[in-house]
DNA sequence: CCGCTTGCCTAACGGCGTTATATGACTTAT
DNA sequence: ATAAGTCATATAACGCCGTTAGGCAAGCGG
């Protein structure tokens, strides 16, 4: 249905303010980290008032959920654009360092990503759940190669996931550690040895 | 020197209180988790008012690293029951499984003990460092006899870190996610794996 | 008996997330 | 043209939080 021009403008100086506020948390978040986030020093900054955040964005979890589907979409997109190789080890090694290295650039957002949510809340936005949803293919296909040292492809996932979580969440929660160089493609290297079969002797490739 | 009576009963009496108000933070951080613990709220369950906390033990940081220490010495006597295997592996193996299980089964000192500090505060209570310490032994001797994928000795240390608190934190920040069962197992058997060699041919063992 | 330390209290400060309520501008309907 | 209504914003407040200031009584040492 069509909008009358009033409303138009109406619905277009609203997602005005919605940018504005997303723009000002994105900078607040990474300027002072998530830990000396407030809605307030937000309102201070953008310029409203504290209740007007809520008037857009339902509350805190709300505002910050809106900042995180943007930020995962972008790195889903770049995630849609690894190249499919013919190998799966090397495509999930591609997938999984691009993840790692996102997850590194932006800890406060992988933080948030991950700090639990309260029991009947909302979702964790979409854009986040597809990415790691990229990652089941090539492992199933290392699974259907017999090429998974854990039969169970869930727990494959899910050795999987807790080392990459490790990985970022421990060096982004101490950014003055002295981390070893090049830290990343090692774990990941190692993450991936520990999970696949790098034998010469695949098992039998019997299935697809 | 000799105490005088009066002052040992003083003394006895103030180990008395914070006797107390540490089996109260304790059982109200295993009760109400640790977003919901609050000095107030411990307070009221004390008996104590708040100031009175601050009186025996600084803030709240200094408070609940009071306790920590108390949790981890005892995982760290429980390290040292751990029998010194001939094979550096097994010994490994059987170290980093008593931590992980440690510390899903105390999610909320695990996670104050991972907290990160703010710039110049108070150094992690020195049980926990010893903890993470003993692994070093296992590992050097695995160095010595050229069994690490990864040449670094300390690069290896972070990659094993990593993996392990990847494992405990999420695993305690999701405790209603369905996980695989033993995957605490076979995540460690995969971390040790990735890291290690496992060839029958073990590279030159030139050292000690 | 006096003064000092010790253990504890009440009251308060500033900050937080959030909500109740008011107000003015702008849109729509008569 | 005006009345009614909606929308975007504001001010004020609530109930928490960590923490600090200041006071007061009990016991101890002189």
């Amino acid at each position: 249905m069509e909008l009358q021009p009033a409303a138009q403008r109406r619905q277009r100086q609203r997602q005005e303010a919605r940018r504005a506020i997303l723009d000002a948390t994105q900078s607040l978040l990474v300027e002072d980290g998530f830990d000396r986030f407030s809605m307030r020093r937000l309102a201070d900054r953008c310029g409203y008032t504290a209740p007007t955040l809520y008037y857009y964005f339902g509350d805190k979890r709300g505002l910050l959920d809106a900042l995180l589907e943007e930020r995962f979409a972008t790195l889903l997109r770049r995630l849609h654009r690894v190249p499919a190789s013919d190998d799966p080890v090397e495509r999930l090694r591609q997938l999984v360092l691009a993840f790692v290295r996102f997850g590194l650039k932006n800890p406060e957002h992988y933080r948030l990503l991950m700090t639990p949510r309260v029991e009947g809340a909302a979702p964790p936005p979409p854009s986040a759940e597809k990415c790691t949803a990229l990652f089941t293919d090539p492992m199933q296909a290392l699974q259907a190669a017999g090429r998974l040292r854990v039969d169970d492809l869930e727990a494959a996932r899910q050795i999987l996931w807790a080392a990459l979580h490790g990985l970022i969440s421990l060096r982004s929660g101490r950014p003055n550690h002295d981390w070893v160089a090049n830290l990343d493609t090692l774990a990941v290297e190692g993450t991936l040895r520990g999970l696949i079969r790098f034998d010469a002797g695949n098992a039998t490739d019997g299935g697809a």
